[in-house]
RNA sequence: UCCGACUUAGCUCAGUCGGUAGAGCAGGCGGCUGUUAACCGCCGGGUCGCUGGUUCAAGUCCAGCAGUCGGAGCCA
């Protein structure tokens, strides 16, 4: 007797009349007075459920089978067979039902078989998984997560596993949460007053990442093709549909490569995880299509993976801005950073597509990011996608030391902790570019999901840790 | 953090002009049916987010707090 994957069955890759097991979660249960209950059962292995027919003759019937409710877990031998009923293809006529677990009481088990809020849901985030949502939402998260290393992989990147933990507060993209296991009770201090972060557990201050990209960089000048892609943190009290203070980045990063080569990697990278999602999750990506009343989320992700990004000079993009009878409430101005509503109008009405602005002002950008010829802006991009904004993130990094010492000064950086740093432009340095993707907005772009605390298992944000 | 809205049964919501609460779903029981988030009948289920105030009387009006949601800022 074999188990096999409610997935594998419902694809037809288990013989009718084959005599197997399957184990998962009943979702539903209706009985029939013809001497039979149907018991939708999931394994999670794919988006629909499998039909079980269990008959009265089965000896625990009345005692098992009639107290199944939504939510209690099951292992069924019996029979595929081609269903009787409409609806479905296959079904399993059950020789025996074990129940594992019941649920205690139904009544207290938060979800039913009908649609709940996401809201709700969050409140539940250790039974949502067992909701459709939750499960398509965690099955294409795989696939889009096992897609981005398949696409590095084959063309020869490699993965490298930058710290976690950071001793040094250099990476200088907003708020870190600090790592200390000094007594908060007891904090000791230094002769001025202030606290003594020497004898603390690195001998310094540490910090959670908000970035692996100045550590990759280093393996860059090194393995040429490299990438990141782990937990990163921001302690900024930011509360919207887009932010968490954990959230999964990917980093690439490409050596003797410039800008447009990094536009290039990073369109024809998204390209290819939205078709992997397209091909492996159809199942999950149609319901998502189904439910979602505004997005059109499949033709969505295919005219993204069909038509070539747009391109645009930032400089083109104001100029596309200020000539549009659109009003604004940010003035828009060569030099100022684009808001929230000039790159959803952007995004959204101008190209109607993806749209990779290119080429900002120096001065509302990165210090590590390359000055242009025109000495006023700098060799960035970002991707804004409709419906999420801004998806990617990148550059082309400074690889002229007497530049980036010049910009480093510019933003009043301290040069001693980025010696490492400059030393990588002192010793074969060589132009290099890489850009940053928050995967879980590429989750809620694929899903067509509107908040980000559900493109993520145990969202965190300000105020919020549970679970 | 700023602006706005919301918070009533396990869930989704209604509740008029201030007079101490209803529906659907879920649950229990019964009926019916190769059913499809089945259907029909009956039943149980409430500290109306919390604290205070106004009032003879507050789910309803006022204030504070909390939480959630939407928008903004910051960003990926």
């Amino acid at each position: 007797m074999s188990v096999v994957r409610i997935a594998d069955v419902l694809a037809n890759k288990v013989a009718v009349g084959s005599k197997v097991s399957v184990q998962g979660w009943v979702r539903t249960r209706r009985d029939s007075k013809a001497g039979l209950s149907f018991v939708h059962v999931s394994d999670g292995s794919c988006f629909n459920p499998l039909q079980i027919v269990a008959p009265n003759t089965l000896e625990n019937y009345a005692t098992d089978v009639m107290r199944l409710s939504t939510g209690a877990s099951v292992s069924v031998t019996g029979t595929l067979v081609a269903s009787q009923g409409k609806g479905q293809s296959v079904e399993l006529h059950a020789d025996a039902v074990t129940v594992l677990g019941f649920v205690d009481d139904p009544e207290k088990y938060p979800l039913q078989p009908k649609e709940h809020t996401l809201e709700f849901l969050r409140e539940v985030a250790h039974l949502r998984p067992r909701s459709n949502t939750f499960g398509a939402v965690s099955r294409v998260r795989h696939c889009l997560a096992q897609a981005v290393h398949r696409y590095f992989h084959e063309r020869g990147f490699f993965w490298v596993n930058t710290p976690i933990i950071t001793a040094s507060d250099c990476e200088g993209a907003g708020q870190m949460f600090r790592v200390s296991t000094l007594d908060q009770m007891n904090l000791p201090r230094t002769p001025e007053g202030k606290i003594d972060y020497s004898q603390d557990f690195f001998g310094k201050e540490a910090y959670l990442t908000v970035s692996g990209q100045l550590a990759v960089e280093a393996y860059c000048l090194a393995l040429s093709k490299v990438y990141t892609f782990g937990p990163t943190f921001r302690a900024e009290n930011s509360n919207t549909a887009r932010h968490l203070a954990e959230f999964w980045m990917i980093e690439p990063e490409i050596a003797f490569a410039a800008l447009k080569d990094d536009a290039d990697l990073a369109e024809d990278f998204l390209k290819y995880v939205l078709s992997a999602a397209l091909s492996e999750r159809r199942d999950d990506l149609e319901f998502f299509a189904s439910r979602n009343k505004t997005v059109p989320v499949l033709e969505r992700v295919q005219q993204c993976i069909e038509k070539p990004f747009q391109r645009v000079d930032y400089t083109d993009a104001v100029k596309i801005l200020q000539g549009t009878k659109k009003k604004f409430e940010f003035k828009v101005e060569w030099g100022m950073d684009l808001q929230t509503e000039h790159e959803r109008f952007l995004t959204e009405q101008h190209f109607g597509a993806p749209v990779i602005v290119m080429n900002y002002p120096e001065k509302i950008k990165s210090f590590y990011m390359r000055l242009n010829d025109d000495e006023k802006t700098v060799a960035a991009m970002d991707i804004l996608a409709p419906g999420i904004g801004e998806i990617v993130g990148g550059s082309q990094r400074e690889e002229r030391l007497d530049l980036l010492d010049k910009r480093m000064a510019e933003f009043e950086l301290d040069p001693r902790p980025y010696e490492w740093y400059r030393d990588l432009r002192r010793f074969g340095t060589v132009p290099h570019a890489g850009f940053g993707l928050g995967f879980e907005r590429l989750v809620v772009y694929v899903c067509g999901l509107d908040n980000i605390r559900d493109a993520i298992p145990y969202p965190r944000t300000p105020g919020s840790a549970a679970f």
